[in-house]
DNA sequence: CTTTTGTCTCAACACGTGTTGAGAAGATGA
DNA sequence: TCATCTTCTCAACACGTGTTGAGACAAAAG
């Protein structure tokens, strides 16, 4: 009955597949549907729906839906925030200019970027579940990048966080809510008008 | 069989209770409730136990749960964002720091204010269903309320729908994600951060 | 006392959810 | 051909949800 022979190394709870291009499928459609309607809006059905295949695959691809979820987050590549912290490095001249068109390239991007943020997004203000993730992501992945430049500057601290509040607004406002005077404009219109706004929360006067 | 002498005047189709002090309890249950879990995250059977009553007495007094969630937005009176509204009035100088003051006051003051609008925030954010009615909220109690100064001026509209999403971002970040930096600070402290950012964008540098 | 009316609870239904286990279809290797 | 492995579907379970109807309980009215 039993095989010593052949010893399996590690008989890991769920079988992880992923040799075909059904995974990826899967991952597009979740990331999509995640972006739309939030977590908890969001069906496995719906998504395996949107894969066009069954909901069970799904739970035998990913473990759950909250792994799913996770999984989806991860796909995103943990350095695309890291590219907001640059931006804060260099002169105070211009800050709030590279500070505003670096969110605005992330959030409002590639869609492979930006749909696992806005679902991350979603997730956190509805629900305040997932707020305590979107924190970290933030304080993080930002603050503690920017950690090494600012060591015990409150205030700056505040500013920065102010700044990164604001620009979420903005993003609500363009992605979520999708308020049309925002929508119309182009990247470059919006950071021409946001970009003093954020250097005047930025840099004291 | 039928009565004709005593002429029911409006036989409604749900018998509307409402005169001890439960249905008033009810309500205050559904409005923390939610605010702090959103809309689909609350359960009646949930605001039910905070109200200490059984879960079909809510349906009783209001229809169904979207009816409730209605009762519990009309609570606050509609007056509540005519205030932000006023604030635009006046001279240019020192309209950043009312419009910021004003609306912290209107969304991190009284609860029975506040926290319909958070639960709308959450719910408009949260699943992109109650967008539409979070947009008609600000877009015609804000914007309409100011269409009488700003006639045909897309660029002034634009600014004033900036500088609500990013006050609407500070809100998020100081009552939904509750970031330590902003939570901390007092009120008036905030202002002085947040209203020369809300200056630099609403008036023409 | 009996009846009615208002206030409230109990038990249940119908539905959608995440999740699971059994098994079919097809390719691969012995 | 037989066995095996991967990939995928079908049917079902357990649970929580909004919602409903019947009835308990008390107070007021007749």
């Amino acid at each position: 009955m039993v095989d010593f022979a052949q010893t399996e190394p590690q008989p890991l709870k769920k079988r992880r597949l992923g040799a075909g291009p059904t995974r990826k499928v899967i991952l597009d459609a979740a990331r999509t549907r995640f972006a739309k309607d939030g977590f908890s809006r969001s069906t496995i059905r719906g998504i395996a729906g949107d894969a066009g295949v069954d909901a069970s695959l799904v739970m035998q691809y990913f473990g759950s839906k909250d792994e799913l979820f996770t999984a989806v987050m991860d796909s995103s590549g943990p350095s695309t925030m890291s590219r907001i912290a640059e931006a804060f490095d260099g002169p105070a001249e211009g800050l709030g200019e590279r500070v505003t068109r670096a969110f605005l390239e992330v959030w409002d991007g590639d869609p492979h970027i930006s749909e696992p943020l806005l679902a991350l997004l979603r997730a956190a203000i509805g629900t305040q579940q997932a707020t305590v993730q979107l924190r970290e992501l933030i304080q993080k992945r930002v603050i503690d990048d920017l950690g090494a430049r600012l060591r015990d500057d409150p205030d700056m601290t505040t500013r920065i966080e102010l700044a990164c509040s604001m620009l979420v607004g903005v993003v609500v406002g363009l992605r979520l809510v999708e308020i049309d005077a925002l929508v119309r404009q182009e990247r470059e219109a919006l950071v021409a008008y946001v970009a003093p706004s954020i250097q005047a929360v930025l840099v004291r006067h």
